[in-house]
DNA sequence: TATTGTTATACTCTATAACTATA
DNA sequence: TATAGTTATAGAGTATAACAATA
């Protein structure tokens, strides 16, 4: 019950009687009318666009979120990456753990406070960066192809007003 | 690497270059331009919202979505409210479960094949239902009160674009 | 042989709590 | 005392595979 991934659900008062054994099609209820359903069929859309692009590689949705972070942030703190993008600190540090594994990322003492680090990538982790941007930047001209030039702003907008 | 929930992101090109190390607000780079960022925060502050409603009940947006189907399509199989929600069998079995188990839904033998069952909700799980329909419409009220009349259904056809 | 549903199993991701080393 | 990071642990939710009964 948490920021974590699962099923969109809402609900509503839409009735329907018949029974109906073995079809294939079924009465969505509610959610042909609700906001929250539809937004995470768009999200598992685009989840799943942008993971197809990481392959099996090991690189998630996630994991490259951290990475970004990094990148336009250098020297942040395991703390500053994880409040940023919602995660606890164990989390936040198995993966700055797996980008270190594959020398993408290191772990720079701070100066100023020896019980943190600053975070940075590596020579390697901008390379893997630059290539992972490729592939997000396709998933992404994949899912703004579904919208007009018009309609991409207009969507920006919208869902900038939804978030908390 | 499936419909699961984990984070939404996607990546770009933009550079930051000065080092921060006590600081609070990260420059998001890719993710002010892109379409999945604010795409998933939308939806995890709807599944937020949504969640908060169920409160620790045990239902999820997920488990209620089921039982909206149910309701809507009674006497489907569990096969297909599986493929319509795109949950494996196993998961969806063990939602039925976790509804039958609370006197919510029941399985009735098919009269044409006796390998399935047709879903239905009981008396109580008609109930049960109605109560958590009024939170989930509490849950929209409180996302969709968060735009303008127009921009609902501007929202919702744009969505609607998005998805597979 | 294929399909429905169940069970067994394993995996991924997450958070909480406990620990350490600093502050 | 409080905080940064790590480790240990447990939980939720999922899927795949193997199985039973039926088609």
């Amino acid at each position: 019950m948490d920021a974590a991934g699962k099923t969109e659900d809402f609900g509503g008062p839409d009735e329907a009687q018949d029974v109906r054994e073995g079809e294939a099609v079924l009465d969505f209820g509610i959610y042909k009318h609700v906001i929250g359903f539809p937004l995470k069929l768009a999200w598992v859309s685009a989840y799943n666009l942008l993971a197809s692009e990481f392959g099996d590689s090991g690189v998630t949705p996630q994991r490259f979120s951290v990475l970004e972070l990094i990148s336009c942030n250098p020297g942040s703190t395991q703390t500053e990456l994880g409040n940023a993008l919602r995660l606890s600190r164990p989390a936040t540090s198995l993966i700055i753990d797996f980008w270190q594994d594959r020398d993408c990322v290191e772990r720079r003492p701070s100066p100023r406070d020896r019980r943190s680090f600053g975070i940075y990538l590596t020579e390697t982790g901008k390379g893997v960066h630059k290539e992972l941007q490729a592939g997000v930047n396709r998933a992404e001209a994949k899912l703004s192809s579904r919208l007009s030039e018009d309609e991409i702003p207009q969507l920006l907008a919208l869902l900038a007003k939804l978030r908390d």
